[in-house]
RNA sequence: CGCGGGGUGGAGCAGUCUGGUAGCUCGUCGGGCUCAUAACCCGAAGGUCGCAGGUUCGAAUCCUGCCCCCGCUACCA
């Protein structure tokens, strides 16, 4: 079983921010939820380089295109590691090994018949030396960099045959009715393809920074499909920490050995990457890039003869008081702040659990407050510190092993598969949520047994031990489900109370795990003077 | 008639497909507890479910019309 999971490639022009922040998250959390079940996980990340956006800038600055991204690359391949993300790797664009590729393929999708010399024809803004997008230009047609006026020119430049996949993409979106997720987003990009589809252009002519055609070297291709192939790309030679591409290196022990073809590919170093990984299962994505993923991107592979990914999942916008956020208006959440002063896990949470994964939601630093202290350290923080102090305090450091509270069989029990199936389906906010309820049925509990009263009264020892015993066998069980979101606390948590197993065998509600043994101290998981 | 979403107590949301006492979190007010990061637990107040019609024994939920908000409407990524 593997799982593939992608980000956008970050584009350089601009410096990291908490939009960038949210998707490496995510896609980070769904990639360590997916390795503590064992599976062969991949994680892309990257950043694209080419077009004339970062060709203007560099210009700007009087500097080579090549070293502008160099620069910023360096600034997006630093985030993840700030985030506590787990990426296997980290492409770019300019990558020779990419540019070969996109070569590669885009020349197959060309022998293939699906590319035709064309002209285009539109606004041209002299300044930029380029075209603008219908959708940048208000009625009086100036350049909305430059506030010059536009001319109308033609470009003579290769076109891809996407109205060919008119009918072919129709059905691929009728057989697989979550190839785009959320639903809205699918009946959007569905609506977008039944309004009928034209071709577009595949190369630039007049612009030099980007990946060179090999069939006609005054060409260049258009960004985005020399962006988009990225993500297959990278397999072909994604170096794998540990080295090699040893296809078992990344499995996990306790393997259900489903797959005699895994087995026999982990005894040599028989598969590629790109056998193991390819399709993609997750391409997560912002709504300002849906057409590109959801229609240019399925079709390219049919032209070329690729297998299609399992799902785009295309998440929301976070907003600032209800406004997108933007440096100009100076209304942005620095996510470097936020890590700076509570950590990455309070980040995490943060963004998946007040904006419903999908949608767009509001965020700021009041919000943010408010989570990090009711929930995070109120809510958990507190429980994980008060279990343990009794357990201290009543029974010497060492929870009892003994029968758990039946009381809580229900709430338990199915819990972790509860939120497999939601992970699967990338609800990343609803699985937090299922599980933050049983964090808050914890210290109902608590309340519920009172064991500081079970402790003044010898004849009730008994139900003491059981009310400890179910205490940290839930803490284990959260613990374990929350470190996709919660890594660094988690890990914490976990080791106080002696458990060593991250995966998900760990969250089994009735699992031996750190009962009958001495437990740990712990400080403050989220301590409030941050 | 371009397409796709949305309008539910002060705030943010669920519920709408498969009509049947309107639910959750935050905030406010009151109470309880003392293991704990002055944390935790319980209770209460607060809603014409955008507007107007219709179907039905019964509509937030189905139908019709209207109003308002957001995104998209093809080469910035």
């Amino acid at each position: 079983m593997s799982f593939y999971v992608t980000t956008p490639i970050y584009y350089v022009n601009a410096a990291p921010h908490l939009g960038h922040a949210y998707t490496t998250i995510a896609a980070d959390v769904m990639a360590r939820h997916h390795r503590q079940r064992g599976e062969d996980v991949f994680f892309l990340t990257g950043t694209d380089e080419h077009g004339e956006p970062v060709a203007d800038a560099a210009h700007a600055l009087g500097i080579e295109p090549q070293a502008l991204a160099d620069r910023n690359a360096e600034r997006f391949k630093a985030l993840a590691p700030r985030l506590t993300a787990t990426n296997d790797f980290f492409i770019r664009t300019t990558d020779p090994q990419h540019e070969a590729v996109v070569q590669e393929v885009l020349s197959r999708v060309r022998d293939n018949g699906y590319v035709y010399k064309g002209t285009y024809e539109g606004w041209y803004c002299p300044r930029c030396a380029d075209f603008k997008a219908e959708n940048e230009i208000d009625e009086d047609r100036l350049c909305p960099i430059h506030h010059i006026e536009l001319t109308r020119e033609q470009e003579d430049n290769y076109f891809f045959k996407l109205s060919t996949f008119q009918e072919r993409l129709e059905a691929l979106y009728e057989e697989h009715e979550d190839f785009v997720v959320p639903r809205t987003r699918y009946n959007e990009a569905l609506s977008f393809i039944r309004s009928g589809l034209r071709d577009v252009p595949l190369t630039r002519h007049k612009l030099t920074w980007g990946v060179q055609v090999p069939w006609d070297h005054e060409h260049v291709f258009y960004v985005w499909f020399d962006a988009l192939l990225n993500y297959y790309s990278a397999l072909s030679y994604a170096s794998v920490p540990g080295g090699g591409v040893a296809a078992g290196a990344v499995r996990g022990g306790g393997g259900a050995a489903a797959a005699g073809a895994g087995d026999a590919a982990a005894g040599e170093q028989a598969a590629t990457l790109t056998d193991r990984m390819w399709p993609a299962t997750y391409h997560l994505i912002g709504k300002d890039i849906l057409r590109f993923h959801t229609v240019y991107w399925p079709a390219l592979l049919m032209a070329a003869e690729v297998e299609l990914p399992d799902h785009v999942f295309v998440h929301g916008f976070l907003l600032m008081d209800g406004e997108k956020m933007s440096k100009s208006l100076g209304n942005v959440l620095d996510p470097f702040e936020v890590i700076d002063r509570y950590g990455p896990d309070a980040l995490r949470f943060y963004l998946l659990r007040d904006v419903p994964f999908g949608q767009d939601g509001s965020v700021s630093t009041a919000s943010f407050e408010l989570r990090y202290e009711s929930e995070l350290a109120n809510e958990l923080g507190n429980l994980a510190s008060r279990s343990i102090a009794m357990v201290h305090r009543y029974r010497d450091g060492t929870p009892p092993a003994v029968a758990l509270d039946a009381e809580l069989n229900d709430e338990f029990t199915g819990l972790a598969r509860e939120v497999e199936g939601m992970i699967d389906r990338a609800e990343l906010t609803a699985a937090l949520d299922v599980i933050w309820q049983r964090v808050r049925r914890l210290n109902r509990y608590v309340e519920e047994r009172a064991p500081w009263q079970l402790a003044k009264d010898d004849a009730r020892a008994g139900d003491l031990d059981q009310v400890l015993a179910t205490l940290i066998a839930g803490l284990r069980v959260l613990a374990v489900l929350l470190h996709p979101y919660l890594p660094s606390s988690t890990d914490k948590l976990l080791d106080a109370i002696g458990c060593q197993d991250r995966s998900l065998a760990g969250a089994r509600w009735d699992a031996p795990d750190g009962l009958g043994q001495p437990i740990g101290t712990l400080e403050s998981l989220f301590p409030k003077s941050a």
